[in-house]
DNA sequence: AATATTGTTGCGACTATGTTGCAATAGTAC
DNA sequence: GTACTATTGCAACATAGTCGCAACAATATT
């Protein structure tokens, strides 16, 4: 599968970009209408397959999308944790990266971790 | 709202004792086929706030839950990690807590920290 | 033990998120 | 320009989880 270079993959991408946070799906057909459901769920997936972005999953189970900073094509680095506040729902990523330790034979192939709080400007109100 | 004690209550607690990994609804109404999907939504909803049971979002966003080991009823240890299999898709908690610290501002309220990957018996298969 | 109170249950309908099949459209390579 | 095939829109589908309401049942009260 080659993939093409089209409008709605741009604009979404663009939007991806201008967010300070990881962003729902919900969020991105906010800004954008005249691309398709469907299609927007597909370009995302397929960010997240090309290792563009990255899924967060919500405590709520929705997902989250967050552009890769510092990955390689090959090698991604998400071991990092993310934070969603309550009050205001946004997603954000966190700097550090954990470490993370497994029993023998277990094999990591991606990790999802989500913080639930209040952020510094929501728990201050 | 003062909890009353019921038959589906202590099934579905006994179902959740009975198991060694975290527990997805559609698992736990495969093994009842006398209390109605909504009440088991709602009785592990109810486990989930009493502090009797803990929620473990897996990647596709389903709902797992799992009984709380060492959780003062003021005071929960949820700082460990899950792990899924992307095979057997079993949930399962891992002991080590997890040590997690915040920028300034930032309040907690609750963690769920899923690796995905390859069990001890399905990465030898 | 009978009654009142109110938490719990079953049912059905509903919501929301995300996916898929298919035909039409539009990048890309030649 | 033409051929090839990835992409899109549409509609239908799938699934997980929630909610309102009336009937029921666990506790408390007498």
């Amino acid at each position: 599968m080659k993939r093409r270079k089209t409008p709605s993959k741009e604009k979404i991408l663009a939007i991806l970009k201008s967010q300070d946070y990881a962003t729902s799906h919900e969020k991105i057909a906010n800004q954008i209408d005249d691309i398709n459901r469907a299609t927007i769920y597909r370009i995302l997936n397929q960010f997240c397959e090309d290792g563009i972005a990255h899924r967060i999953i919500a405590e709520n189970g929705k997902q989250f999308f967050a552009l890769c900073k510092d990955c390689e094509a090959e090698e991604h680095h998400h071991n990092h944790l993310h934070f969603q506040c309550n009050t205001c729902e946004k997603v954000e990523c966190f700097e550090s990266e954990i470490n993370i330790s497994l029993p023998n034979g277990y094999v990591i192939e991606n990790f999802n971790g989500l913080i639930n709080g209040f952020c510094n400007l929501c728990s201050s109100a």
